[in-house]
RNA sequence: UGGGGCAUCGUCUAAUGGCAGGACAACGCUCUUUGGAAGCGUGAAUCGUGGUUCGAAUCCACGUGCCCCAGCCA
């Protein structure tokens, strides 16, 4: 038996004791987007919840598009999650669509109406909103309510044959406008929508609501366990009330599903609906679902995660009922988990300061040997570098006026350049407005693997590009999009958003990067883990996203030495 | 105001009547040619009040707080 993808929850809880009782065949379990919108992290909960279980329980799992509002949904949006659905390593049973089950669905509602159960409403929409009551008062019927069994399906006939204008009618189910779950006062089970769409085109002019479709969609493809986000609690006594009335009837089956909800993922500094990030795109805050400070899946794949970190992140979240808000430091955590043993260790300067080394002289070129890996991966490989008399270091990494725990460059102190020697550095050349424009370090000899002879050893390690062989490239460092914890509740988000959420810089990065796979991930040592951007970087012209930075223990700060 | 849910370290969770544990975060130390990684350690929680019980995070009662529901969205 191998490892369980999803670690033990009230809904495994609830499915080993199924397997014990009424439920003796498979475990089937379905993902049910909309196409209305880019797939996030959040549907990566979901998708590694049901997708996972059908794995562990060897049973099945259908990805099926709710495609039931016309007006929202496109092909765009379903190649969206079929690509990254594939992406995250998941492969459906079967691809279904809600609007694969259009007439069996319109059969099912005349089914319902011969029942009794169901009814055209004539009232208008606010009109409907007046008679179904609040939270003291109760619903009050329509006095289309009681309208005969072949005169709803002569309306319902004509309403899906098109004979009346936007809103005029809907189909709904007679239950209970008394009940004080207002989803049980005759919730609206068809409307009218003259739109095109985007799979069935024109054929109807009439489209099932969420409430109806969904239980026929589970019923129909044999779902055993449907499973929702918390929202659709209440939802969940119509989806009974629903399955009871018309399974075994126009061609269902006779098992029913059960639904059970889940807390969906919040995490702070992040919205995550897809109407608010729909916006972000739409009013160019970010550069498109896939912009890499986006929490969907093309963002955060762009932005070089990998989906083993998100599934790992998905798995570390957990599953309950309890609403909660996970921190983006879990995340964090969890990719550079994920790539510490993966991406080989090389050196890049971001903002770069011009390092000359004084005893050396114009042409010489020490190579010196630099292992792609930390002494605790286990891994192999290195490569040489060039060190020559001049050299980009960080600008970060001097100082003349370094701050207490500063363990970089500063005048007279010694540091050693990774790989290389150990320097001391002499003076700071500057121009008029004191911006330092190279510093001037003289090599100590015999430093290359052993510490200096006079025992005086360097503050710490700085990291360098040889200025001959250095190829110039850019570095997008990408921070959290929003400045607040909680960015819904924000009257605007867009007045939420972090303004340093995208930061440029223009630098250099070692040459032995030359020709690696365009997919290759790195650390660039004491920096962080970068890739190059896929859209943007070319060969000659070299673009790097970060995907995440290092952590920093480093706080300067007056308590420190 | 009616109904439906949910409350455990800062955060996410485990403990299914029997020592409140882990991870992330924080802080400190060790190690270190990455202020990384790893290792060690510290601080940190059962929403409140009663009750049942030898024993309660867990069961009961009464409170409190938060989330969801009055779309012809999902």
């Amino acid at each position: 038996m191998t490892a369980r993808l999803v670690r033990p929850n009230f809904i495994t809880e609830i499915i080993d004791r199924d397997l014990g009782g009424e439920l003796s065949g498979v475990v089937r379990t379905r993902f049910p987007p909309e196409p209305n919108g880019y797939p996030h992290i959040g549907h990566a909960k979901s998708i590694c919840l049901n997708f996972g279980l059908a794995l562990d329980y060897r049973g099945e799992c259908n990805l099926r598009f709710d495609d039931t509002n016309p007006e929202t949904e496109s092909q765009e949006y379903v190649e969206a999650f079929l690509r990254d659905l594939d992406w995250l390593g998941f492969a459906p049973s079967r691809v279904r669509f809600a609007s694969d089950y259009f007439d069996q669905m319109y059969l099912c509602a005349a089914e319902l109406i011969r029942q009794g159960a169901a009814y055209v409403d004539s009232v208008g929409e606010e009109e409907m909103r007046r008679l179904r009551g609040t939270v003291t008062v109760l619903g009050s019927p329509s006095p289309f309510r009681d309208r005969s069994v072949a005169e709803n399906l002569a309306l319902f006939a004509d309403m899906a044959a098109g004979r009346f204008g936007d809103g005029e009618h809907v189909l709904r189910a007679k239950i209970d406008l008394g009940s004080p779950n207002f989803k049980l006062r005759d919730p609206v089970l068809y409307r009218i929508v003259h739109a095109t769409h985007y799979r069935t085109g024109d054929r109807w002019c009439i489209y099932p609501m969420y409430d109806f479709a969904h239980p026929l969609e589970d019923l129909i493809e044999g779902v055993t366990h449907s499973l929702c986000t918390l929202e659709f609690e209440n939802n969940r006594a119509v989806y009974d009330w629903l399955v009871e009335r018309l399974r075994g009837r126009c061609g269902l089956p006779e098992r029913r599903p059960r639904q059970y909800e889940f807390a969906r993922l919040s995490m702070d500094y992040t919205v995550m609906s897809k109407r608010k990030l729909l916006r972000l795109v739409q009013e160019g805050e970010v550069q498109g679902w896939d912009d890499p400070r986006m929490p969907t899946l093309s963002g955060l794949r762009r932005r070089g995660v990998r989906p083993e970190a998100v599934r790992s992140f998905a798995d570390r979240v957990g599953v309950d009922r309890a609403n909660s808000r996970v921190e983006l430091s879990l995340l964090d955590a969890v990719i550079r988990d994920d790539l510490n043993a993966e991406a080989p260790r090389v050196m890049a300067v971001l903002r770069p300061v011009k390092l000359v080394l004084s005893n050396l002289p114009a042409s010489s070129e020490v190579p010196v040997q630099a292992p792609y890996w930390p002494r605790d991966v286990p891994r192999q490989g290195s490569r040489t570098l060039p060190l020559g008399r001049e050299l980009w270091i960080e600008a970060d990494d001097f100082s003349e006026d370094p701050p207490k725990g500063f363990r970089r460059l500063r005048l007279g102190g010694r540091v050693r350049l990774r790989y290389a020697y150990v320097i001391e550095a002499e003076r700071a050349v500057k121009d008029a407005s004191g911006r330092v424009l190279e510093i001037h370090a003289r090599v100590l000899p015999e430093t290359l693997g052993s510490d200096p002879a006079d025992g005086v050893r360097p503050q710490g390690v700085i990291h360098w590009v040889p200025v001959r062989e250095a190829l110039p490239a850019e570095f997008r460092l990408y921070d959290r999009l929003f400045a607040v914890p909680d960015p819904d509740a924000a009257d605007d988000p867009a007045t939420a958003l972090n303004p340093s959420s995208r930061a440029v810089a223009q630098g250099y990065i070692e040459p032995s990067v030359q020709g690696d796979a365009p997919d290759q991930r790195y650390q660039f040592e004491r920096l962080g883990y970068f890739w190059p951007d896929p859209e943007d970087s070319r060969p000659d012209r070299r673009i790097y996203n970060r995907i995440v930075p290092l952590k920093d223990s480093y706080r300067p700060g007056p308590g420190r030495i």
